[in-house]
DNA sequence: ACGAAATAG
DNA sequence: CGTTCTATTTCGT
């Protein structure tokens, strides 16, 4: 690194504004799945219960006092009427979450839709907006029609794309609006869009699945997961230009980050909070001793740390050293303070990369006890594999309402996926202290093997495998963590497979079909090296695009001077085309470019 | 590849 | 019992 101009903090931060992602988080979302199953709950003050507490409760509930994370008898004091529904089995969570990813995932042509934990996702549509923003008349922003399909000019709604659908920050006034414009006029008008696509998704998502979400609106993930909470819920917020102002007067995403507690900061998780709190306070920080969790802490905003002085990544990388901090931390966390954020929205998977089953223990340090505990946990590993790592063979059966676990019935089916690893892990409750007392340790240790092939028979009974697995895998695998006969006291064990791949992925399984159906057509996409958009992880699969004849292309900036109040001009042509007849033409349009085109394979 | 740790919901 | 359980990513070896 040169000291000099290119240390310079500007020289360090690059904003790049050129995606529009949505973060939709559904209304308190365990609620909302028994609500959908049981309407007539809505109106009624709703908690889910797991253990002891509240895990989340329905808004009504609220109102009437209830908190997430109360106390069962704390809620029951507050509102003795309240329906107190149990939650522990996620089975219907898993499933309501999958059924509004798949749902949410079709709207991302680029198919970068990341789910994270059950209630929230991020959609990257860039290239659908881009799309759209290029099919527009300057000329009757108001009267305009949102493309979902590329291919279909039916499919998709009616909007006034001179203003923003749903709430945005900061409050807006007509003057701010011209200098919203002035500042950035392509980014506005790609933001407008977002907005009203995204309160198209919320309608949809609530008519046909019954569930509402609070979405964020910008063009990050980290921006549009914190601006989504500004109003909620049942609601969405746009952060609204201009970005790349050098203050908070100046940029709204350094006015709007900047009162957040850096511990908001996702990406910015206890640890490296608790680092930066000490360099600000230049003494440890100190959090709650009373409760362990959500801990409470001194409050260290982003715009302090956002004007420490002589704040830049050689510092941050310094505040933050430790062994194991990844590589580039500084530089990651200084991003994030102002609100910049490269991380792509990664790739919608068929299968996850891992599934675990674990439960906890007071005291588990009996051999017998081991045996039933962990043949328990491989029956539930082996149920959850054939439920998320299987596919139906049988095709002529296209609406069968409910799932069914594959093995109860004679469909054909097969492995999506065949994780080559199993792991054990195991947590150990450290030794009674010379003075009785016992430190308490959160401490996991693990140990794996290869996966064995017979748990993927599609014959055995669940029954049958957990317990040879647990004889020929588990067992051994316990003996290495634990090689003492006796006097070990476990805490917690968790049965894992691991490395699953979407084996579907770029052969058979894959639908090659439906990418062609709606990926539009970029000239980027045929010209440079994308600059990779990268990715680096997953192996590219084949690219399909569309080359156009580009004899009479013409882009929506060529044309349209003036234009007759009448009739709308085609974005595309330039044809002047009564209201009656848009949409036929834009079909024309849209066959022209699905099948007048050559079809190209491109490798990378 | 393996095991630990950080992060997140 | 006390946050539990689950998933992803990254680091060091």
């Amino acid at each position: 690194m040169l000291r000099g101009g290119s240390g310079t903090l500007t020289s360090q931060l690059k904003r790049k504004d050129d995606r529009v992602i949505l973060h939709f988080d559904y209304d308190c979302f365990y609620a909302a799945v028994f609500e959908a199953e049981n309407p007539a709950l809505k109106s009624l003050p709703l908690a889910v219960q797991q253990k002891q507490i509240v895990v989340t409760c329905n808004y009504e509930a609220r109102r009437r006092g209830l908190r997430k994370l109360q106390l069962i008898t704390e809620a029951k004091r507050v509102c003795p009427d309240a329906v107190i529904v149990l939650g522990e089995d996620l089975t219907k969570f898993r499933d309501a979450s999958k059924a509004l990813y798949n749902f949410l995932r079709a709207f991302a042509w680029s198919d970068r839709a990341e789910r994270l934990g059950f209630d929230e996702v991020w959609l990257d549509v860039t290239d659908l907006i881009d799309y759209n923003v290029q099919m527009l008349n300057q000329n009757d922003l108001t009267n305009s029609f949102f493309q979902l399909s590329s291919t279909d000019p039916t499919l998709g709604f009616l909007f006034d794309a001179s203003t923003y659908a749903g709430s945005v920050f900061p409050f807006k006034t007509a003057t701010d609006s011209d200098a919203e414009l002035a500042s950035d006029e392509m980014l506005s008008t790609r933001l407008r869009l977002g907005s009203h696509l995204a309160f198209h998704i919320r309608l949809q998502m609530e008519e046909q699945y019954g569930y509402t979400a609070t979405v964020g609106i910008s063009t990050t993930k980290l921006v549009s997961k914190l601006v989504g909470n500004v109003n909620k819920p049942k609601n969405q917020t746009t952060l609204v230009p201009p970005y790349d102002g050098i203050d908070a007067n100046t940029s709204n995403i350094l006015a709007f980050l900047d009162p957040h507690d850096i511990g908001r900061i996702p990406g910015i998780g206890f640890k490296l909070a608790q680092k930066i709190r000490e360099y600000v306070l230049s003494r440890p920080a100190q959090f709650d001793a009373g409760l362990v969790y959500g801990g409470t802490k001194e409050h260290i905003t982003v715009g302090q740390c956002r004007q420490l002085p002589g704040l830049d990544v050689a510092l941050l990388d310094k505040i933050l050293a430790g062994t194991g901090t990844p590589h580039g931390i500084g530089a990651k966390v200084l991003g994030l303070l102002h609100g910049i954020d490269a991380t792509e929205v990664s790739q919608a998977r068929n299968v996850p990369k891992q599934i675990s089953i674990e439960d906890s223990y007071l005291r588990l340090d009996t051999i017998k006890e081991l045996l039933t505990q962990l043949h328990s946990l491989s029956e539930r590993l082996i149920t959850r594999m054939r439920i998320d790592l299987t596919e139906s063979l049988d095709p002529p059966t296209p609406a069968q309402g409910v799932e069914q676990v594959q093995g109860l019935s004679d469909d054909k089916w097969k492995w999506l996926a065949h994780p080559p690893t199993l792991r054990l892990t195991t947590r150990p409750r450290l030794p009674l202290n010379a003075d009785g007392t016992r430190q308490r340790s959160f401490k996991r240790i693990s140990r794996s093997t290869a996966t064995p092939s017979f748990i993927f028979s599609q014959t055995d009974t669940t029954e049958m495998l957990a317990e040879r697995l647990v004889k020929e895998s588990l067992l051994p695998l316990f003996r290495k963590l634990h090689p003492e006969k006796s006097g070990w006291n476990l805490s917690l064990l968790n049965v894992a497979v691991t490395g699953m791949a979407d084996e579907g992925k770029g052969g058979a399984g894959r639908d090659i079909g439906a990418m062609f159906k709606t990926a539009p057509v970029r000239e980027e996409d045929l010209l440079g090296p994308t600059s990779s958009g990268d990715s680096a992880t997953d192996e590219e699969e084949q690219i399909v695009a569309t080359v156009q004849d580009d004899a009479e292309v013409d882009t929506w900036e060529d044309q349209d001077d003036e234009s007759t109040e009448i009739d709308d001009r085609c974005p595309l042509c330039g044809a002047s085309i009564p209201v009656f007849a848009r949409l036929a033409h834009e079909r024309f349009h849209s066959a022209d470019n699905a099948q007048g085109g050559t079809t190209m394979y491109v490798k990378e």
